[in-house]
RNA sequence: GGAGAGGUGUCCGAGCGGUUUAAGGAAACGGUCUUGAAAACCGUCGUGCCGGCAACGGUACCGUGGGUUCGAAUCCCACCCUCUCCGCCA
């Protein structure tokens, strides 16, 4: 959620920015309920004051006196009045507000879709081949590790049921990505190499519920009822589509104290996503399921080094990649493909030799207290004061990268090489 | 899922219609004492919103949401959660 007051000060900038991210947003309505909301508020409390000090006049006179009684009756059904308006016209305001998006930052480029994603670095050589490369769904049907027909025999479209070494080499990635994120060295050599200036800290790994409540998953801006999150049918809860949205709220209604941060997070879980409007896009493989695995980053910091912690992300998202020895380019995503509750994102996308093309594997996402603010997720300082936390996620490992991998490393014969940092949790097997 | 008990501030815990932001204790912070520390003693020690340059004033918050009442942490209803026992179960 955006500051209200903000609003108040930039009302143009609101309406320009959000227009940017392809949000039509009535900025005037918005100050107007806001301004109706604030008179509103004011002669409410002026109500309750009245009746309060009505009741400490009954309080201390002992017996209570019939005009006296009668005026708290009259007080209490003008205030029950001014109360429903106020609840009518908060309601009306809140809503509105939650639906501005976080502003972009300033050198995020300006874009109506992610064809306008601003290729920003490119690594590693594209493999050569001495034969036709296959895409990752052939590799893998050939070798009877992927068998969607009868996935969509029992949930329908969009699942797999994966299978034999590619299980395996799944496992492998989640092994390589916890030792990788919990190893306080390697951390602090990624952070040297690209001369961040955050500290060592090495991230939690955490098992979260996969589930959370409205109220909760709508405090992190990414609830998308139409097109994306699964509800379960009787309870109040919806389906995660990443770790992200049971992690991010993990602190909701808390104070941290500031030496506490920063808090590191990885979470690992099963995702879940309806991929509404996607029809016959990424059909083959398990490129867009609607469950798949991941491996997710997740931090809270202060204002100051949120920036920088967003940047610390990225680099360990290419120090991943570089170790697998895939090939990738980095993209700044422009206003449009950012999401609601970001200023700022990075994703990386990985070279597809069986589709000829970069696909997206990773997501950084720079948040500032967009969700904080709606969650209450704040942090006091040691000199006493509170503000708002910062949040910021990425992904570390989806199954896509293991697409990736088959393609890279396949061999004429239909083997796949394992990348050398999977091997030790494959039993040393170097190709399968 | 059934039965019982309970949810109060950073923590423990009292309060069960008005004297309550809420006793008492602990922790934390500042100070006195001390060569230093401990102990002892003194002081500070909630969050949001509205108004105000500020000091401060107002208002809300005792699991959540309703209700009763001139007045609710306190009474009533519903729901949520925790604990104990039973049932089921990876």
């Amino acid at each position: 959620m955006i500051d209200i007051q903000f609003v108040r000060d930039n009302p143009t900038v609101v309406a320009e920015k959000s227009q940017q991210k392809g949000y039509n947003i009535d900025v005037n309505k918005l100050l107007t309920l806001d301004t109706e909301r604030l008179t509103l508020l004011g002669q409410v409390e002026e109500l309750r004051r009245q009746r309060n000090a009505n009741a400490e006049v009954i309080k201390k006179a002992g017996k209570p006196e019939q005009s006296l009684i009668d005026q708290g009756k009259q007080l209490k059904v003008d205030l029950a009045h001014r109360e429903s308006l106020l609840q009518q016209t908060h309601n009306e305001w809140l809503e509105l507000l939650k639906s501005i998006p976080n502003m972009p930052l300033a050198e995020v480029p300006v874009g109506q879709s992610e064809e306008q994603n601003v290729v920003i670095k490119e690594f590693g050589n594209k493999p050569e081949f001495n034969f036709e490369p296959k895409n990752h769904a052939h590799i893998a049907e050939a070798k009877g590790w992927l068998d969607k027909e009868r996935a969509a025999k029992i949930a329908g479209a969009r699942f797999v049921y994966l299978k034999g070494d590619l299980v395996l080499l799944e496992f492998a990635l989640w092994q390589f990505g916890l030792n990788t994120l919990t190893n306080r060295d390697v951390l602090a050599d990624i952070i040297a190499q690209n001369n961040l200036n955050v500290p060592d800290n090495p991230f939690t790994p955490v098992l979260p519920p996969a589930v959370a409540k409205t109220a909760v998953f709508e405090a992190t801006g990414r609830l998308n009822k139409q097109e994306q999150t699964y509800k379960i049918e009787e309870e109040d809860l919806w389906l995660n589509a990443s770790a992200e949205h049971t992690l991010s709220p993990m602190y909701l209604n808390e104070i941290l104290p500031e030496k506490d941060l920063p808090i590191r997070m990885v979470g690992y879980t099963t995702a879940f996503r309806r991929e509404a409007g996607t029809y016959g896009k990424d059909t083959e493989g398990i490129f867009r399921l609607h469950q798949f695995n991941k491996l997710e980053m997740e931090s809270f910091t202060m204002a100051d080094n949120s920036l920088q912690e967003h940047l610390f992300m990225v680099a360990i998202q290419e120090y991943l990649m570089q170790q697998l020895g895939l090939p990738y380019q980095v993209l700044e995503k422009c206003t449009a493909d950012i999401g609601r509750p970001n200023a700022k994102g990075v994703d990386i996308n990985v070279w597809l030799p069986g589709q000829n093309a970069y696909r997206e594997t990773h997501t950084a996402d720079y948040i500032t207290d967009y969700q904080a603010r709606a969650m209450q997720t704040r942090v006091r300082r040691s000199n006493g004061s509170i503000e708002l936390a910062h949040t910021n996620d990425a992904t570390a490992f989806s199954e896509r990268p293991l697409a990736a991998i088959l393609e890279n490393f396949q061999t004429q014969e239909g083997n796949v090489i394992i990348p050398e940092v999977l091997r030790a949790y494959m039993g040393g097997r170097e190709q399968i």
